[in-house]
DNA sequence: CCCGTTTATGTTATCGTTAACATAGGCTGT
DNA sequence: ACAGCCTATGTTAACGATAACATAAACGGG
């Protein structure tokens, strides 16, 4: 056992292999100009020595972290984790390395994470949704980096944005069954102040079966966003109890789809005979599950990809001006309506 | 449009506060020593000038990063997740955050990860599992950090251990199925080498099959892990295919099982009744589909709610040896098994 | 073969905060 | 009233890498 001694810093790499410091930090990087036989030293020398290169020196004097921030609100949720991975993947090639936050629905504990993000200072900060407490928002208008918000079209943008319009999607939903003459729609979603995309979604809901000159008022709350399969189960139990007579149901994601989906089961209600179920997100279960689930593809995972994309352009200096990338949100349509 | 001018810093700040720069460092931490009107000068001077405080120059002055780095298979997987949600809300209260790489169920890249995350100094870091890369082992040993690995049981652990015995989870699942009188058992799984908790479930299973004097050659390779609902359910087709004698199916996660299920829907088997099917995980859907699924919990955020403790004991030095905690999973008979 | 250029390396100062030490003034108890 | 002890603040130097600048050696073309 050898004594917990300070960890070997570049000057003593420099000095077993004979060299200063400056041509050590050299040889560490990729582009710099080292010779071969002075590098491969320089390496066996740090090998031996178990060096660790220390990127906090690094970040401080060179003024780059190669960070990205990202807050996405729950880390327990397939399609933000999707877009996440598309951004992981896009910036790996660079170096970039993702510094993850959740916000849990919350944009007060957006507000805080953002701040405990920027005093990391990243390189660029990536944020979910358009909707943010007036200082998160000036935090990010005064940070001096690349800001993209995704998931969301905000009317007012900060910066960049990757997303596409909640609202827009759930319409196409609801023009899907009005051409099927389905028109007694219910829409599942969670309380109304918190998740502000399921927010969209419902009003989305509203304005499209207003649009149409039907009633929008089979609203059925399913609790504090992100609401779970097992909410979705006792929201359709609900709705069958006291609006019997309802055609169809749009839910805020696959998964409450599918629990309401189950309910059915569960109660000998046909799907989609008797109800036809929509879902939000193409979640894996609805692509499986029997009846399949008719739902709307957010395309998730081209999100992170593209922000990705975006943050390098910027990064390079080939992209100047705020961009605003808008996804096309799919409809598929499935057995579970008709 | 003012001038992007640098940033401010401290110096800035305490020049218009009127006071010296350790000054307004003190105020901007928890604990120390300002007066209450000094403290509201500096952070309301702060706040004019939009300082944002530099955490890239306090780590390398104060050794601290106040990062736990954390690996995980994948970040879209609702197992691990918990786990890091569990970390992540133990750790929170002491102002660590989450540094999260995946793996992507590769110890290579696994080894790649952990170099790039040490660079970033962390405080403690804790990895999936308990199979490493030579090199990856030699770097977490001689870090001079707590290590906890997780999800496993290692038998030469490296430091800290928070997990579970895989093999002896599923051996517990076929000593309920060989209870119920079923002795034809299936196992499907992800290819054999590279998700090691999949392989030492399949090894777990194999060896109870033994055990009982059973035959354990009914395994069912599904593709490259992690194993999709889809591959679970084409792997239930081929099963059915070739072995339709088989009693019973142990899929190596609740998503497997799921899919194989959904075959069995498809095909008109009863389920349990002409075959139970097991999975693992306590995923929401084993709850909640129709039939509920039998499975297995390894509470997952409760591995990482005891990792942040450990972490927390260690780092106040109250835990100078290595500590192993054992989670005890716990078997949930449902629906699809009889 | 000489001068302009490139390649490999060295020297110096610095990034922005804070540990460590120092000190003035106020307070306590006897 | 004074030693002893807090409390609030200041001063100095350092964390470990690297940007910016400098230079010696190698190279190359006419």
């Amino acid at each position: 056992m050898t004594l917990p001694r300070k960890a070997p810093t570049m000057a003593d790499v420099a000095r077993l292999a004979g060299v200063s410091p400056m041509t050590v930090s050299r040889a560490f990087k990729r582009d710099a100009s080292v010779s071969d036989a002075t590098r491969e030293a320089i390496l066996k020398a740090a090998d031996d020595l178990g060096y660790v290169f220390d990127s906090t020196a690094s970040n401080l004097r060179s003024q780059r972290t190669d960070f990205v921030a990202v807050t996405i609100p729950s880390i327990n949720n397939a399609n933000f984790a999707d877009t996440v991975r598309g951004l992981s993947e896009g910036l790996k090639a660079r170096g970039l390395q993702i510094l993850l936050g959740a916000t849990d629905y919350d944009i007060f504990e957006e507000e805080r994470l953002i701040e405990q993000l920027l005093r990391r200072r990243p390189e660029a900060i990536v944020v979910t949704g358009g909707q943010h407490t007036p200082r998160a928002r000036r935090m990010l208008e005064n940070a001096g980096i690349p800001v993209i918000e995704t998931w969301d079209l905000p009317a007012a943008p900060i910066g960049h944005v990757v997303g596409f319009s909640n609202a827009a999607a759930v319409r196409a939903m609801v023009d899907h069954f009005v051409s099927r003459r389905l028109t007694r729609i219910a829409f599942i979603g969670g309380d109304a102040d918190r998740d502000t995309r399921g927010t969209d979604r419902r009003a989305g809901f509203i304005a499209a079966m207003q649009a149409h000159g039907l009633d929008a008022t089979r609203l059925i709350a399913a609790g504090v966003p992100p609401i779970s399969m097992r909410e979705g189960a006792d929201a359709m139990g609900r709705l069958l109890d006291t609006l019997p007579d309802t055609e169809a149901v749009i839910c805020v994601s696959d998964l409450s789809a599918f629990g309401a989906l189950t309910e059915c089961q569960r109660r000998g209600v046909d799907v989609p005979g008797r109800i036809s179920i929509a879902g939000f997100g193409d979640y894996e279960i609805g692509a499986i599950s029997v009846p399949t689930l008719t739902t709307i593809n957010p395309f998730p995972r081209e999100i992170g990809a593209q922000t990705a994309a975006l943050i390098l352009k910027v990064l390079d200096g080939a992209q100047t001006t705020p961009a605003t990338l808008s996804i096309l949100p799919r409809l598929l349509p499935r057995q579970s309506s008709r």
